[in-house]
DNA sequence: GCCAACGTTGGC
DNA sequence: GCCAACGTTGGC
């Protein structure tokens, strides 16, 4: 059995906050909206069941973790690109050839709010993915090392 | 609301 | 294959 990996997820508390989550049957999310390929893949190929996931609130006034998840699912198509309605829907795509998957994640509890601003302020956490100047990317790998100190800072486990 | 960063698109 | 234009992300 491989090593297991780890994960930084954004999510937009908006569309579905820690709390929206826990509130799902087995306080778990299809990681459906991914419109990039490079995270993408990062779920397609990389992601198996059991990794551990920052789950992460962007897009809202204090980014930041707000929980600890693990990848609960094997890759799967994202509903939503088929969906006109959707703000995700993906023309291009179709059902005999998707074009983007996903993955589910369960969360396993709500940690202490731990805030973009404080991140920063650690220097053993100065090479995360996240806080490189301009990343976008909304899914990016956590190293070992980095899962263990952040688990030090959140006061748990760090499985 | 601003804007830097960067991914995607499409003409050539 | 290049690259300018454009759109999006996301912190501030």
């Amino acid at each position: 059995m491989p090593a297991k990996s780890f994960w930084l997820m954004k999510s937009e508390p908006d569309e579905c906050s820690i709390d929206d989550a826990l509130a799902m049957p087995r306080q778990t999310v299809p990681w459906f909206g991914v419109r990039n390929y490079q995270a993408r893949n990062f779920m397609r190929d990389a992601m198996r069941i059991g990794d551990g996931v920052l789950f992460y609130h962007s897009g809202c006034a204090e980014p930041g973790i707000a929980g600890i998840g693990e990848v609960a699912s094997t890759p799967y198509p994202d509903a939503t690109q088929f969906d006109p309605k959707s703000p995700y829907h993906d023309a291009k795509s179709s059902r005999e050839s998707p074009r983007w998957v996903l993955v589910d994640v369960r969360v396993l509890r709500k940690t202490r709010y731990l805030a973009l601003a404080e991140l920063r302020r650690h220097e053993a956490l100065a090479d995360m993915a996240v806080l490189r100047k301009g990343n976008r990317l909304s899914i990016t790998p956590v190293t070992p090392a980095e899962w263990r100190y952040l688990g030090t800072l959140l006061g748990s486990a760090s499985r």
